[in-house]
DNA sequence: CGCCGGATTGAAGGTACTCAATCCGTGTGG
DNA sequence: CCACACGGATTGAGTACCTTCAATCCGGCG
């Protein structure tokens, strides 16, 4: 669905907590790092189930982060809810809440993470004088924007398997890109919230999970998913009966 | 499903087309005006059915669209497609490509148009220069990842004629912030292009709008349509049977 | 007039939903 | 230490909704 985005997330998401690896993709001079330093970026943790924001709440900050993972959920006055995605190191969180100066949408952990503060009037002072942390933050807000036409597409025109054959392809890609195995890993989303997201019930996700595991695509044990085959994981995204 | 957006997608529209009326939020000093009007843009004739930019092309210009209506679509290799938006008169259209530096899905006039072109790489320029044209880009952006969080929600959650419901009182408030008439109007897209953005079939689509007739809801003369009652459509949005 | 594309309507079929039962792993308390 | 309770996951059966395929209608245009 959409390819790897971590060195674009990963940016400028903090610039003196790990200077070398997370800072801004053109090298800086001295006196814009000093500048960047400006940015000052206190450190949360938040415990699996805390809210990161509320829908809501006021915009203060985007936040950058640093481990765990949350996922962003709509709630619409009916009851009716939507997970709008599921957020993971390195990824920006917060700007759906710049179009009304108010969260548009709860932020929830999925486990015991840290973020990054990142204030937001901040970053627009800074992002005038550092016309490469303007673009970034830019590029940012169109990934997202681009992240969200992909899954338009997926809720608009997949049947079921496909639908989990592209959330799972695109996790493990966005594993890939932190180092780790596109192939085995820990899923930290209930079947419920993974039915949220690619607009199907628990129940089919479950039973899609299941008919993967007995055609030999992946092996699923609960949360733990190691996938046998990518390319035929592929396959089935794209449509082969 | 999301609230009228006019006054905020115009406002960075144009500066020197018709200032008084489309220039940004906060009232500019005139050194401030003047430097807007650094920003040159061509104002460009599109004929229905052809395109403003394709997926692939390079990043030239963000588009407000001075009149006329375009959709955006975003093709998948094995051949299908997702209509993601339809856009009209004072929007801006576009940002899907500065994320990779490429236009990610195709803009196509749905009738005779015409857009007010603004050179990106100047706009970054003069937003580092005038907070106010800033912040409104950054609104912009933040409003279309709102937007889709609502679509995605609707094609998530929602059945065929709440999701009708949502595209007809969505349409029906964009259309009353242009001050136009929020009951009649005419439909600029085919009943395909509104299956493909909803999610169903065209058949599906026909046959909700013929339902909606039948109960009173609506008045269809193919493209031609009148709603009824506003109140009883958004009843039925929220989902009573 | 007759064609053409888009829209409507009908009938049959399939996919995913709903409801319900069962399973399993974890954590808790006797 | 084991039994039990609990929440999440799996599996099954029946059904609703939407899709698919097909026929027909309608309006505009050559």
């Amino acid at each position: 669905m959409q390819r790897s985005v971590l060195p674009s997330q990963l940016k400028i998401a903090c610039s003196n907590c790990n200077l070398r690896e997370l800072c801004l993709p053109v090298d800086l001079s001295v006196d814009e790092m000093k500048k960047m330093e400006l940015l000052s970026h206190a450190k949360h943790y938040y415990a699996r189930g805390s809210y990161l924001y509320r829908s809501g709440d006021k915009l203060q900050s985007l936040y950058a982060i640093h481990s765990g993972s949350f996922k962003t959920q709509f709630l619409h006055e009916d009851g009716r809810e939507q997970v709008t995605g599921f957020q993971m190191v390195g990824e920006i969180i917060g700007l759906d809440a710049i179009s009304t100066d108010r969260h548009s949408c709860d932020a929830i952990a999925l486990e015991s993470s840290e973020v990054c503060e990142l204030p937001f009037n901040k970053l627009e002072v800074l992002s005038r004088e550092l016309p490469s942390l303007q673009h970034h933050l830019h590029k940012i807000m169109s990934s997202e924007i681009v992240r969200s036409q992909g899954i338009m597409l997926l809720l608009g025109s997949m049947r079921a398997e496909q639908r989990l054959a592209a959330f799972l392809l695109n996790l493990s890609q966005r594993f890939a890109a932190r180092g780790l195995s596109p192939t085995m890993f820990q899923l930290r989303m209930s079947r419920h919230e993974i039915g949220s997201y690619l607009g199907l019930q628990l129940e089919t996700v479950s039973r899609a999970f299941s008919h993967f595991q007995e055609d030999g695509l992946i092996s699923v044990k609960v949360r733990s998913i190691e996938i046998l085959s990518l390319q035929r994981l592929q396959l089935c995204l794209n449509g082969s009966p």
